[in-house]
DNA sequence: ACTATAACCGGAGCCAGCTCCGGTTAAAGG
DNA sequence: CCTTTAACCGGAGCTGGCTCCGGTTATAGT
């Protein structure tokens, strides 16, 4: 509903949906490096209707998880309701890292993403930029974090973050740099990288929160 | 596994070479996506030849530019000798991030160079890895930066900004990142994206933890 | 100098990405 | 219901990445 895109033939629309529907599968089971043709095939189309579509690789990527990365972005919300400012910031980051580590193909798309200005993946990129403008919008209300860092600049670290550490998918690397982003972003220069949190050795964090 | 490698047949390093040099032309002229049969072509040898010495692209381009990149390495002595250490952390960086986006190719490398645990490939890491590590000694020991960061952690950091930024190569975005990185690592939370020039010298010992 | 052998060379071949165009069909108008 | 037309479908086909193997050649030992 939300598409301004013209309407599509009706079959077209049931041919898009398959493609999406099977992309998600191949994804997720195939990983990232799927091949293209499989997933048309398993589509039940054609690979030129699949590219007529998705016109690249990126662009089916970015299609197959807008669903969820409009979730990653509401997110942000609920966040701030149970959270102070600060750590609902750093909360989302470290979702958004888990969340470009764990679907496949989604830090192979990432910097398309991010950059986009020009074509249509502008959506995603905006709803990201906007989840992140509330939180430090927030965060520098509560008075803890800088006020000349823009939001932009502030999704685009914790793109550099995921995209650095997606690779051998390194957890733990990706948190001490997200500690590094937030020391630098705020106002006080607190050195302990982890709040006030001690558990003790071992960390196996679920992120399903 | 300190054995180095056996020597190569003598046909077989000039081969070596003119494959280096091919690739290092074709990089420069067509950019990162060069058509790999024609540097083999160009170098006047097999395309078999190319893949048994080159097994991945990125091997290919981790050797092409291992030159520049030891010199990158080593430059981070000379800035060391004319600038503050905080400085000639923050312009090695910015260095390295240039280095990047000029080299064409280096980020499509740039993740498989610096998380190489396997592989051939650590050489380029580890360099970088020493000369981070020298400029934050310095940086540490003058005692404006932290000294609980890890020169690794560091390190992926600005691998990260290059990543991000190397899209639609965006210079200034890399800056600002690299400004945030750099108030992320200091003690004293100065504000201002352009350091404030704190030459001061001579303060040993950072808090106690 | 001659032979044995291991390493090397290079292209044929398979597979996937991506493009292009002729046939087909939904949708609107008479 | 029939015609028109514009949009859609899908695969043939070209290109490039990557593998595999038979022929060739440097090098060591006698």
């Amino acid at each position: 509903m939300t598409t301004g895109q013209r309407r599509l033939r009706a079959d077209a629309q049931v041919n898009h949906e398959r493609v999406l529907e099977a992309a998600a599968r191949a994804f997720a089971q195939e990983g990232a490096d799927t091949s293209l043709k499989a997933i048309a095939k398993n589509a039940g189309v054609g690979i030129g209707t699949l590219y007529r579509r998705f016109p690249t690789r990126e662009d089916l990527i970015e299609a197959t998880y807008r669903r969820e990365t409009e979730r990653l972005a509401e997110s942000a919300g609920e966040l701030l309701g149970r959270l102070p400012p600060e750590d609902a910031l750093r909360q989302w980051m470290e979702g958004f890292v888990g969340y470009v580590m764990t679907k496949n193909g989604m830090s192979e798309a990432l910097p398309g993403i991010l950059a986009a200005r020009e074509g249509l993946r502008t959506h995603s990129r905006d709803l990201l930029c906007a989840a992140v403008d509330r939180l430090l919008r927030a965060a520098v209300a509560a008075g803890t974090v800088r006020d000349d860092v823009p939001a932009a600049d502030v999704m685009m670290a914790a793109g550099g973050v995921a995209l650095i550490a997606s690779h051998e998918s390194q957890r733990d690397l990706a948190s001490r740099l997200l500690d590094l982003v937030m020391a630098g972003l705020r106002l006080t220069a607190s050195l302990g990288p982890p709040p006030p949190r001690r558990p003790g050795t071992g960390s196996p964090p679920p992120s399903s929160s």
